[in-house]
DNA sequence: GTCATCACG
DNA sequence: GACGTACGTGATGACC
């Protein structure tokens, strides 16, 4: 019977599947041979999750569509289409055809077409479905086949879960799904480099579609449109926006030479599916499959099990969470704590700041699906003007709670699981509680990935678990409105809390294996997890910054600037927004005509400091400019935000340092920096006077000088750079003298300056034009600079090669205390190549220098620790009373000048300068 | 939310 | 042969 009324078809967006399922795994590879095939497998998964959600189901047809070549007929209309799309990993590659193999294993129609993308064969089947009188349903979120829905096609995207039909496009798009292109052609798609008009987005595209009907009426009548901006822009980018039309626009008349019949659903054939899985070395999924088929599953040599498969588990979206209302209740779960030995934890607060937010409920978690909640400090009702909101019934004492958890949460041999533990400690610890020992899944998994993705919660669950965890919002809602995590109901609450200890407790059991399997058990048990506790004292114990002296700076910098503002306006001769650079490109290169054009992708005129110094030459305007804007952004960044910053409890200012943030090892502040106070201009530097020690206390500085550069010496092994530091030379004029052939003693400033530009740019991977614009010299002698370099320490160029041709082979870069950055961009093609290689010549040296600096931070002893305030990548900061200076001075060297024993003998010393003084200014 | 700018090592 | 380029971060204000 032909396909028609009754019929129901699936189209599958393979190549949807396919980055899916690579970006969801980490890399799997066949054990027999190494062949990459990590793709494949969660394709193969995905397909089987498919089958068996659709097994009984109406479905009639079913296909998978793929894309074929990477050059289509939209190419041919635009050059640039998909221009900015990195290309395909290198480890993917391989496993593109595998997945064609695991369709027809599975006996599904596979279907593709060179010269065409994957959505216009999609939009031809849908159509030709729809026109038959049958159903159609397309497995994708890709949103240009949103086009597509309506009269019986719709859309499913497979990872929510979730169907889009008619309503749900207009959601998207603001139009129903016949004018989804004209939305589109508006907006333009950054993804596929479709241009689109300049300024338009979608919100503003579905308005004007909506105004006049159609994107063609629309441009017809652009003339009538009100905002002149937007007549401009509809006006001058007409063309533009016609080709995007055509480019966003689904063919849905590609020639096939099959019909819809040919795609019928068929029974999966045991033996030549089992026979692939096999072949893959899948052993969970041929298992699983075969006992499903009633088959047996063919033997695969070579017993142990592959990494991807996860432990059984229940389903967490299937489990159910208790809520733990009393001391009997709690007492239950501290003797499930004992048989288990470990357990993990998990606070709920009233907001995101660990110094300010009060504890509302704590979330324990045993085993996979056995998790509760424990509301503490749930209130009721929105409160009266008093705020004094009513308790919520059917909660434990808060105090009683905590005490009875808190030998637990101490005891030496009950493990504390947490994603992010910093946080919870730190909670904990105003409850006088010290939570320890303890294992980070978050920690975990920057050891085992870092430079493959970030660390927080939402995202390792998606990728580890396939689950996506409850959003926060949707218990608090968000902006105006937002509320605390108190106000939650607490049977709303207990699903969301306990989900988070069920979600660290599987991330726990899936990643803590793979540290040993990955080699990198020692960074976790050295770099990462003890300076929770060392980070979490100095960020309670924050750093004392005087209001008086921020205020006194911001008056003075608001006088300054009004002055400016007013010589500024005078030079332009009408008044403007100096903080506006598109304005100000406008005064300067229209209105003043100055040279120096365009820059940039979205037209508009750069004014960068770089660019302002050059003009300095030609108006007296930039200069006063620039001058404004140090001015402006000391106020508010520093003087003006600082303030906001200081805790009123504590008169300090705590930052907060994230772990798992940088890529290198690098630690990362935030809520405010402290790590980019101002130090390089003397107006800026001033701001340090605002840090200031107690009275009776002094502040010391100890910072690793040149550390980075010895790092270098040492990695590369560059004899006449290590003989150098032993020496203790000055580095910058040994490499001047090495190079130029002058002699130290007739060494000029001039020509120093030059020699540190470069040790500074061998560390990030030097470019003849990067050194080009720093030293602002023609390109030619840059290069011929660092030609000279290379001749003269050839090691270094030696390091750089092997450092990259290591990223390439093994998909990773190390430091010399075994900390693994990935760089899957590696090898990119196109312009994010260059991009790669300078960051994995970097990373281990910048690493290296991180890792030192840990250590030292782990090893620093309890004494120091407690007065130990900030670090900023190699300088460490203390609050010391004066009578203790000169021992902690001598003792802090120590340990940081030695810190990198006994793991790594240095061939370099590494020496550590010290500053003391009432403020930061003077200590540095 | 994104971009440009600028603060630090 | 052209392309776009120093490495790593976070905060702010303007603008959409």
């Amino acid at each position: 019977m032909a396909f028609g009324k009754g019929h129901h078809l699936h189209l599958i967006d393979g190549s949807a599947f396919i980055f899916r399922a690579y970006h969801a795994l980490p890399p799997l590879t066949r054990k027999s041979d190494g062949l990459p095939v990590g793709a494949v497998s969660g394709f193969c998964n995905m397909l089987q999750r498919y089958i068996d959600g659709n097994s009984g189901g109406d479905v009639t047809h079913v296909a998978v569509i793929f894309d074929k070549g990477s050059h289509t007929f939209r190419n041919e209309m635009f050059d640039q289409y998909k221009a900015n799309r990195d290309a395909m990993p290198e480890d993917l590659r391989p496993q593109i055809p595998l997945t064609r193999e695991a369709t027809a294993a599975f006996n599904i129609a596979c279907e593709e077409k060179e010269g065409f993308e994957a959505d216009d064969i999609i939009a031809t089947l849908a159509v030709q479905a729809r026109d038959a009188g049958g159903r159609c349903t397309i497995i994708s979120s890709d949103k240009d086949l949103m086009q597509l829905v309506g009269g019986g096609v719709e859309m499913l995207d497979a990872m929510k879960n979730k169907v889009i039909d008619v309503e749900g496009v207009e959601e998207k798009f603001g139009v129903g799904p016949n004018r989804v292109v004209d939305v589109q052609a508006l907006a333009g798609d950054s993804v596929d480099n479709v241009p689109g008009a300049p300024g338009i987005g979608i919100k503003t595209a579905a308005l004007l579609i909506n105004e006049y009907g159609s994107l063609e009426e629309l441009l017809d009548r652009a003339e009538e449109i009100k905002q002149p901006k937007r007549r401009e822009t509809l006006i001058e980018h007409r063309s533009q926006i016609e080709l995007s039309k055509r480019l966003v626009q689904l063919d849905a008349e590609v020639p096939l030479d099959f019909t819809l019949d040919d795609l019928e659903v068929r029974e999966p054939e045991p033996e030549k599916l089992l026979e692939f899985l096999a072949e893959m070395e899948f052993r969970t999924l041929t298992k699983r499959i075969a006992d499903k088929l009633g088959a047996e599953a063919p033997v695969i040599e070579d017993t142990p099990a592959p990494e991807a498969d996860a432990p059984e588990m229940p389903e967490i979206k299937d489990a159910t969470y208790e809520t733990v209302r009393d001391a009997d209740g709690l007492q239950k779960w501290i003797d499930l704590i004992y048989e288990h030995g470990h357990v993990a934890v998990d606070t709920e607060t009233t907001g995101l700041n660990d110094m300010t937010a009060d504890l509302v409920g704590i979330s324990l978690c045993v085993n996979a699906g056995h998790a509760c909640y424990i509301p503490l400090a749930h209130v009721t009702g929105e409160g009266d003007l008093l705020g004094a909101a009513e308790r919520a019934e059917g909660q434990m004492d808060l105090e009683q709670a905590v005490a009875m958890l808190k030998p637990v949460l101490q005891d030496d041999s009950i493990l504390k699981i947490g994603q992010n533990m910093k946080y919870d400690a730190k909670i904990f610890a105003r409850y006088d509680v010290d939570v320890s020992p303890i294992d980070d899944t978050m920690l975990i998994s920057y050891a085992l990935h870092a430079g493959l993705h970030n660390h927080g919660m939402d995202a390792l669950s998606e990728r580890y678990l396939g689950h996506t965890p409850i959003p926060i919002k949707s218990l608090l809602g968000s902006g105006k409105s937002q509320i605390t995590f108190d106000k939650v109901p607490v049977e709303d609450a207990t699903p969301y809390a306990a989900e988070d200890a069920d979600i660290t407790l599987r991330l726990w059991q899936l990643l803590k294996p793979q540290l040993h399997a990955k080699q990198v058990t020692t960074v976790y048990e050295t770099l990462e997890r003890p300076l929770v506790p060392v980070l979490a004292q100095m960020e309670r114990h924050g750093v004392k910054v005087d209001r008086d002296t921020l205020s006194r700076m911001s008056n003075a910098f608001a006088q300054k600037m009004a002055g400016l503002e007013a010589e500024i306006h005078e030079l332009a001769g009408q008044e403007f927004s100096v903080g506006s650079p598109k304005q100000l490109g406008e005064i300067l290169f229209d209105k003043l005509e100055l040279p120096g054009g365009k820059k940039g992708k979205t037209g508009a005129y750069s004014t960068g400091a770089d660019i302002l110094e050059d003009l300095a030459t030609e108006h007296e305007l930039p200069g006063r400019v620039l001058d404004w804007r140090q001015l402006s952004k000391l106020k508010s960044t520093y003087t003006d935000a600082l303030q906001t910053h200081i805790n009123p409890d504590t008169g300090r200012v705590h930052t907060s340092y994230s772990i798992a943030g940088a890529n290198t090892g690098r630690l990362a502040s935030t809520d405010p920096n402290l790590q980019n106070i101002p130090v390089r201009s003397e107006e800026g530097r001033r701001i340090r006077e605002a840090f200031v020690a107690e009275s009776g206390n002094v502040l010391v500085a100890l910072d690793y000088s040149q550390i980075e550069l010895r790092i270098l010496a040492h990695i590369a092994d560059i004899p006449a750079l290590k003989q150098a530091f032993k020496d203790g030379h000055d580095i910058h004029a040994m490499t001047a003298s090495e190079m130029f052939d002058v002699p130290l003693d007739e060494m000029t400033p001039d020509v120093r300056r030059q020699a540190k530009a470069i040790n500074f740019g061998v560390i990030y991977g030097i470019s003849g034009f990067g050194l080009a614009r720093n030293l602002r010299i023609p390109r030619a002698e840059a290069q011929g600079f660092i030609d000279r370099y290379f001749e003269r320490f050839p090691g270094i160029r030696a390091y750089m090669d092997e450092t990259v041709q290591f990223a390439k082979d093994h998909g990773y870069v190390q430091t010399l205390f075994g900390r693994k950055i990935n760089t899957p961009e590696i090898n990119a093609k196109g312009p994010g190549a260059g991009f790669a290689k300078r960051a994995a010549i970097n990373a281990p040296i910048q690493g290296t220098a991180a890792d030192v600096i840990r250590r030292a931070m782990i090893r620093m002893p309890a004494d120091m620790r407690e007065m130990m305030l900030l670090q900023v990548h190699d300088e460490l900061i203390f609050e010391v009373p004066e009578d203790r200076v000169d021992q902690t001075i001598e003792t802090v060297r120590d340990v940081m000048e030695n810190a990198s024993d006994p793991a790594v003998h240095f061939d370099v010393p590494l020496v550590v300068d010290a500053g003391q003084g009432a403020n930061w200014a003077e200590a540095h």
